[in-house]
DNA sequence: GCCTTGTGTGGGATCGATCCCAGACAGAGC
DNA sequence: GCTCTGTCTGGGATCGATCCCACACAAGGC
């Protein structure tokens, strides 16, 4: 009752071929088959090309599954990032999409929405999947310490929350935001807000290290009252930007954190009827492709978010090759697409 | 020597716990373990949260490998998109992650760039890790006949190449079109271009309908030199838009079939000085970020993407609980953003 | 003729979890 | 005391592919 039954749907057989039917149809043992079809160990040309031919016919296609639990490795990793509608981290998908395919590697990718749990839950998935390594751009310590513990190799991207735990790859915050602060103040900006989304991360951290930086270096006081955290959300943002540009002494220029952030400013100062760089000079850290659309362009800090997901993705099959070697950050510089966002401050 | 051996690395176990392990440490046999883990099947629920107390003291994870291999049934599903850098797949792809984590299943995602080839490679990658279903957007028909002979369910999204073979989820492009045509020949604009990708795919050839049903609706002739394939590529599509805008006869108003076309319609207006919409009128089929940030804001369809994926998964699981049912295709409406880039002809 | 080497093939165990089935045991009913 | 039912557990087979090992056979060296 088990073989010879009729397929329910006419011509098509009911269930896929295994490498038993192939090797059958070929009147050869299993094991011969499966060294045809992988190339590994001695195969006759001839048999093998037979094989090959056969399960070509049969539309045989070996289940990957059965596979990765004899091997115990699989040829998938995971991807985890907090917003695929935002284009930094769709581009950064891309670009580890685009370098996974040339290595046959599937990747697994889940958006964790900003969420701690998600974050942990969709871990725990790639972990009951066995997956080679993960890349995360974190959204709290426990992910990676997670993944560590359970063997996985992990790389966090963009931010990094477990330091000496795990590889990384990020772009030199500190640096960036320093040189784009010294551009204002030498424009003779003094009155320079920093709209930025939390200050704990390495990003918010680093990028706030860096404008305190710049002031320093330049000698420059500086006012706290200008340093305003306004969340994640667009809208919300936009209020806060609202409020900053309607305060007696609103700043001169903006130093937006990353790019929802800069259309919370756009907006906002849209809203007021703020001629850009006329009355207000805006950059913003991270480049995406509004700011080259709309007059003025916003100058940005440009980091490749396809080139970071590529670097995270070399880094990560480089600690699976070598899962001893010392766990190291990669640091990317970035560069500075300037525009017309910025001009001197009004007199 | 199997077990007992020292860790190397010192505190953590070397190898993950399996199911036998839990099993040893609670005193039970494997398959009550397993019924203990799951909830399938009689177990006394002492012994239950014993056993699950200690899965959970391991660090156990039950390999979804294994589980599926025994099930023949994945919990995971493939995705198949042109382009993730592209708001429009990225948003796809993000309503799609949302909907899949919330039914506890995984998404395998795959960016074939546009490419036939890789497109049919990737679905055999699907193919070989036995996903439960896969959504695609479609550049031959080839990987959905090839998805659905390998009896795998498949939904076409956005673009239909398979018409009666699978299920497919687009938004009315015909009537988008028409409509928008509509209101700049209402305007007075009767030199209206059509900047397209490409007009043999269902996309292409309704917005393309749509444009000539305005037209003969209202009466109005038509001149086919106005409609213009201007490829996938913005700089590409910016040279062709230039040289349009540059002809002795320049339209007073062009429809751009996408967010990409609209984009290079944009920058080539920008470069030849050209005001929206002062001289020229832009609608953009399509509505992303960018277009409700410049100053006009353009007027575009709007097809939420998001919705697009969510109706996606949503059809491909009626298609996973009823594989016989007979084969449907979700047409959604979409609506018109209207702002400030449409306006009368100049005199 | 015997041993060695290289080439080629097949049998059976294996990966980890699930699931069918047999069977143990307690309590109830007669 | 016996059967019957319901509760609970364990043994072994199973999913599909891989891989170790044994073995067969031919050619070549002594």
């Amino acid at each position: 009752m088990k073989s010879g039954m009729p397929a329910p749907d006419g011509i098509q057989p009911a269930r896929r071929a295994t490498i038993r039917e192939v090797a059958d149809a070929a009147g050869v043992s299993r094991s011969t088959a499966s060294r045809a079809l992988t190339g590994r160990g001695y195969v006759a040309p001839p048999v093998r090309d037979r094989v090959r031919e056969i399960a070509r016919g049969l539309g045989y296609v070996p289940d990957a599954t059965a596979r990765h639990l004899r091997q115990q490795a699989s040829q998938s990793i995971g991807v985890l990032v907090s917003d695929l509608s935002n284009p930094f981290y769709a581009g950064l998908a891309a670009g580890i999409s685009q370098q996974a395919r040339k290595r046959q590697y599937t990747m697994m990718l889940a958006d964790d929405g900003g969420s701690p749990e998600v974050e942990v839950e969709a871990a725990e998935a790639f972990v009951a999947l066995r997956v080679a390594g993960v890349i995360v751009t974190p959204v709290s310590a426990e992910v990676s310490t997670y993944l560590a513990r359970q063997q996985i190799p992990v790389v966090e991207v963009d931010r990094q929350f477990s330091v000496g735990v795990c590889d990384a790859v990020v772009v030199d915050n500190e640096n960036a935001a320093r040189r784009v602060i010294h551009q204002l103040l030498d424009l003779g900006h003094r009155r320079i807000a920093l709209v930025i989304d939390e200050m704990h991360w390495t990003t918010g951290r680093d990028r706030l290290a860096g404008y305190r930086g710049a002031f320093a270096a330049a000698g420059v006081p500086l006012d706290d009252s200008l340093v305003v955290t306004a969340g994640w959300d667009v809208d919300a943002a936009r209020i806060e930007a609202h409020k900053l540009l309607s305060r007696a002494e609103p700043p001169t220029a903006i130093f937006a954190a990353n790019n929802v952030l800069a259309e919370a400013v756009w907006r906002a100062a849209a809203e007021l009827n703020m001629p850009i760089p006329e009355r207000l000079s805006l950059v913003s850290f991270d480049d995406v492709s509004w700011m080259s659309l709309v007059r003025p362009g916003v100058t940005a800090v440009a980091q490749d978010p396809v080139a970071l997901g590529e670097a995270a993705i070399s880094q990560l099959f480089e600690r699976i090759q070598s899962p001893h070697a010392p766990v190291r950050t990669v640091l990317l510089s970035a560069t500075v697409a300037a525009r017309g966002s910025t001009a001197p401050p009004p007199a």
